[in-house]
DNA sequence: CATAGAGAATTGTTCAACAATCCAGCAATA
DNA sequence: TATTGCTGGATTGTTGAACAATTCTCTATG
């Protein structure tokens, strides 16, 4: 292997140089407003209100609003402005399908990945058992999401770790309209334990042979919290 | 099942009702533009000019951009304007991991998918097929994508569906950098019968298996290509 | 030949205006 | 009372112009 380039390492740091238009920044903060529940699914952005207090210009927040509804954050509803997603049972049910051909397809490889995303994984349930002690809810969801990260990670590819991060995103849509964080978030400590306990071991099928049990568990208890509260 | 509800069928049919922005349109017409090879990678589009060419506003020709930047079919520099993508050879590694991910996981659950669906992608090959016999190579591009789309819609995931088309999309701009479209696809007609055919007979296991040869040599040899294209 | 700098061209962002559409409320009617 | 029809007000859709910020181009200069 050649000695590192020194040009290479500068321009790795060039991403972070060339600033990011206003409209990237505006979505960004709306991503985190709608992820930590800030604005609740259903809520109507208006252009005028929203414009003002962000202290932008109309056009460039509907540049940021495009971005977002393509993340399905928001949904745009012509001549009627657009709306923070309200994610309902089919959304959940799908969002769980594609996490699964993701999920387990990248932890299929784990053998062959980076022992570093390995141990990334392990670091996850760590931070959400600990969060879970001190009764952090909210954190071990987020723990919990991190460690999916995570997992999709293994695959070892930028595509993949940007779906997932959007998939996990619209995920959160679900969570707010639920309201029993620890109910929700608590049983799946152990078994995100031994996921990640198995992939450390080099046993790759066995790991997914249980986040397959997680997913279905998941799932249908999201799925039916959901149809409870939503009708 | 209670009968069914004359107003649910009406509510289907709001989609088709409520018309489409301007901006979105003219997305459209730039994703097909650069999915035929109209626009080439690399090609800059200006603001200016474009706006003219479509006789729409900067602003809306802004909004459109941003659409397409996230579908990755356009690069934006910040200050400098917005590009064609150029795909690089570890793009096209990538694309391949996703698809890999995404196809081989709806194959397997091919059993428990609609017939119908099946179906659809054994339509796709003999499309290519015929294509094939008529000696237009880009049809048979453009029917082996077909099959892969169907593939990847026995995930039964609408989501999945949008995804795959997204990735089919981009990778139509690798094959523009490569100008041999007969030897790239000609070799897989018999690979993508062997698949369709497994299907049929319901045996998920060995399609995906087959699919997943495909995958070694279709990435083998685009890379291989594309190097040497490239450099 | 390389470099620096001035000027042109392009993008980033805002603002104002108007058309198209939706919405809330009220009047009219059966 | 419940439904329909209308009207005025509010919001979005789209355009055009303006100016600031940045990049590009080209020439002069050493």
């Amino acid at each position: 292997m050649a000695a590192a380039d020194p040009l290479d390492l500068l321009s790795e740091d060039r991403a972070l140089l060339d600033r990011t238009s206003t409209a990237e920044r505006v979505a960004d903060v709306l991503r985190q407003r709608i992820i930590d529940g800030a604005l609740a699914p259903g809520t109507r952005l208006s252009e005028e209100t929203a414009g003002r207090a962000l202290a932008v210009s109309r056009n460039t927040l509907r540049e940021a609003f495009r971005l977002l509804v393509h993340e399905r954050l928001l949904v745009h509803e012509f001549h009627r402005g657009v709306f923070v997603r309200v994610l309902r049972a089919d959304d959940v049910v799908d969002l769980y399908r594609i996490r699964r051909l993701l999920e387990t397809g990248a932890v299929r490889r784990a053998a062959g990945a980076d022992p570093a995303l390995v141990a990334a994984s392990g670091d996850a349930v760590a931070d959400g058992e600990r969060a879970a002690s001190e009764q952090r809810w909210w954190d071990v969801g987020t723990a919990n999401m991190r460690f999916h990260e995570a997992l999709a990670a293994l695959a070892e590819s930028p595509r993949v770790n940007d779906t997932m991060r959007q998939l996990l995103a619209e995920l959160r849509l679900a969570f707010h309209v639920m309201s029993r964080p620890r109910e929700f978030h608590e049983p799946y400590l152990d078994l995100n334990r031994q996921i990640a306990d198995l992939l450390r071991a080099g046993r790759p099928e066995a790991a997914a042979s249980r986040l397959d049990e997680y997913f279905d568990r998941a799932e249908t208890q999201l799925v039916a919290a959901y149809r409870d509260h939503a009708g």
